[in-house]
DNA sequence: ATTCATGCAAAGTGTTTGCAGTATC
DNA sequence: GATACTGCAAACACTTTGCATGAAT
């Protein structure tokens, strides 16, 4: 929290109500919530608070780095006709998704059983950065996203 | 095709014209399509083609076991204030997911670069039957989905 | 003939944006 | 007092659903 404040001050940024709200519970969450999730455990304490506020606050703070996005706004489902395990990369920049074939990733077995839950197989999705991304990047100002 | 034409015939479901039409496209796609995608590729084939048909077919086709879903249908973003991973346990079953920590897998290091691609972080996806349709199976007859 | 898929349009989520007013620095 | 944030409501993107019609077996 006190992190989170020096962060904001050192961009020049006011430390409002709600951003104090929002970061004394969010920082303590550990189930990855989603702004729907915050924004109803943190609306009862501040009065009229906005959805809109949360999100831009959420982004605010991925943007300063003190929070991670756990996948993409506008990101929709898509699908492969190629059945066989394999994995993805996913870039983070565009969206592309391309294709990954490992045969160290191959080898692994996953565990039979994670807590009840059958497991039948398994694929890993890599996030970063395509090439193309990844050249842009290094152009202009790093720049979260 | 006709590995996917067969698959329908032997579930009853027709062959209709759409599904022809998109399953030709679909299965020759390399680039994970989104709905959308393929709604665009295929419409100027089938006049007065709806969106709504698209999306239930790729989720009939992901039923069918001849296509695999990338991300989920509904899922919004998520933050989380650790820059922690977590895993996801997809169910075939019901389509359930629930978020997995692995103390282990949070031990992987990922390689730095794959083929071009920045990778900043990664993520699995467990396929298999959570506990409620583990039950299921065992008492009635084995039924996919 | 039966069964299931389709199109349409409306509704449902999750998220973003423009704007006028307001709090913070 | 300047700047940036807030709430509101409307807009937006993606996806699902109900229903009457129509097509495949």
């Amino acid at each position: 929290m006190a992190g989170a404040a020096a962060a904001l001050r050192e961009r020049g940024l006011p430390l409002t109500v709600q951003r104090r709200r929002l970061l004394e519970r969010f920082l303590l969450c550990t189930d990855h919530p989603a702004a729907e999730t915050l924004y109803a455990d943190v609306a009862p304490l501040v009065p009229g608070l906005s959805r809109a506020t949360v999100y831009r606050t959420l982004e605010t703070l991925v943007e300063l780095g003190l929070a991670v996005r756990i996948g993409h706004p506008g990101w929709e489902v898509r699908y492969d006709p190629r059945i066989e395990r394999h994995h993805h990369l996913v870039c983070d920049g565009c969206g592309a998704v391309s294709d990954h074939e490992s045969a160290a990733l191959d080898a692994l077995r996953p565990p039979r059983r994670i807590a009840g839950f059958a497991v039948r197989d398994f694929s890993v999705q890599f996030r970063g950065l395509c090439v193309c991304c990844t050249r842009l990047r290094s152009k202009r100002a790093p720049h979260t996203r």
